[in-house]
DNA sequence: TCAATAGTGTCTTTCAGACACTATGGT
DNA sequence: ACCATAGTGTCTGAAAGACACTATTGA
């Protein structure tokens, strides 16, 4: 059998990168600085690199770093599109990832970074909507089952903080009472002994919890 | 920005055709024709060929047909393999996909097929048993919440058929009444009027049933 | 003491699991 | 008539949702 008789295809990664803005669940989007579609906003993404990058997630850590300015972050595979068409280069495989990053983390990172609510951004280059839109399926559909809403919140958070995230992501109104007590039985948190406060507009001062896993999956909803 | 420095991965395909072999679910795996690992057992799976091949899917149909004499089967997605090392070959890309096969639709097919129980395969070449596992925890978790499994059966079944499968597949015991109770009320069957019977070692005739949808997912376990 | 959010108690409904029951028709 | 499987009825307990209640403290 002689293989490889075939031209092998463009491999990237592209990135829908989540977070709050003004409330609403944005897609964290970016000028693109070279052609097909030179200066069109577009998901951050970008060639594997054969040379330095070991993996497709190496790749996708060198990506946010460089393009978005951030690290650490939480991210997950999301689905690989591929086809003839998708890029009038070549024929164009793209491994799509999504990740979530705290509002708070993003300050003097990269000011290019345009953040358009998911619901309502304008048409992308590519098939980056189709992208999108799987990601926010995925988000909001594992979301309900997962600590993944969570990663959108800052390291400490108040339990009306974690609710106001499940709501917002999920677009569901969720009763306060049921959401204590499921996020209690599953034992998700760890609350932050001592220090309380954390003043808002609130009279009195609520306790503050963090993850005790960095990523939980259970059966129930939230 | 000069891109495009960098070399082009191989990409491939990879797929875990399911089906039912004596009662136990299985991996379909076929002896390797070309190096690396020539003659080994491995999944089913080939280069994605850039002339003949719209999308990815193309040659998952493509290749089913070819090396494993199936054509018009379910199948799905599962994850993407990519590094630098999963093939001795070049920096490699496998898109994976999971297939489902009922038992009946294989026989004169490719003789050199051979399916081994799923959780006792032995040593698999590249990263395939990772891949594998990959596989059975996605079938295994969307399965009691989807008609995945039914893909195992013929186009028409009877309820104890479809009973069975979904205990197969999730390895656990389910109460008969609650199992018809749910399939009734998510309406995932429509009754094959008419016909009954389907003598097996039974005196009462059961009704036969097929699946509304090609595929369904819902939000409940079966 | 009042405003505003934090946090709890409890009732009702829904659904899963268990299990016993009835139905059918070939032998 | 018997028996194996088909198919149903009903009880119990767990969890979801609704909603009203109490608690705390800065202003």
């Amino acid at each position: 059998m002689i293989e490889e008789a075939y031209g092998r295809p463009i491999v990237t990664v592209d990135i829908v990168l989540l977070s709050l803005n003004e409330g609403e669940l944005s897609v964290a989007l970016l000028p693109r600085t070279s052609e097909p579609y030179m200066r069109s906003l577009a998901l951050i993404g970008g060639y594997v690199h054969t040379d330095e990058d070991h993996t497709a997630e190496d790749a996708v850590h060198r990506i946010l770093k460089a393009k978005a300015g951030v690290e650490g972050i939480f991210f997950e595979q999301l689905q690989t599109f591929a086809s003839a068409t998708r890029d009038p280069r070549d024929w164009s495989v793209s491994v799509a990832y999504f990740a979530l990053v705290p509002r708070e983390k993003l300050h003097g990172t990269a000011d290019e970074l345009m953040f358009r609510a998911a619901d309502n951004l304008g048409a992308l280059p590519f098939d980056h909507e189709l992208i999108v839109k799987a990601a926010l399926e995925r988000v909001r559909g594992k979301g309900a089952y997962s600590t993944i809403p969570a990663r959108l919140l800052p390291d400490e958070f108040t339990m009306s903080e974690l609710q106001a995230i499940y709501q917002t992501v999920m677009g569901v109104r969720l009763d306060q009472s049921a959401f204590r007590r499921k996020v209690g039985e599953l034992g998700l948190l760890e609350e932050i002994q001592g220090r309380k406060r954390q003043t808002k507009d609130a009279r009195r001062p609520t306790a503050l919890y963090r993850l005790k896993e960095p990523m939980s999956v259970f059966d129930r909803r939230l």
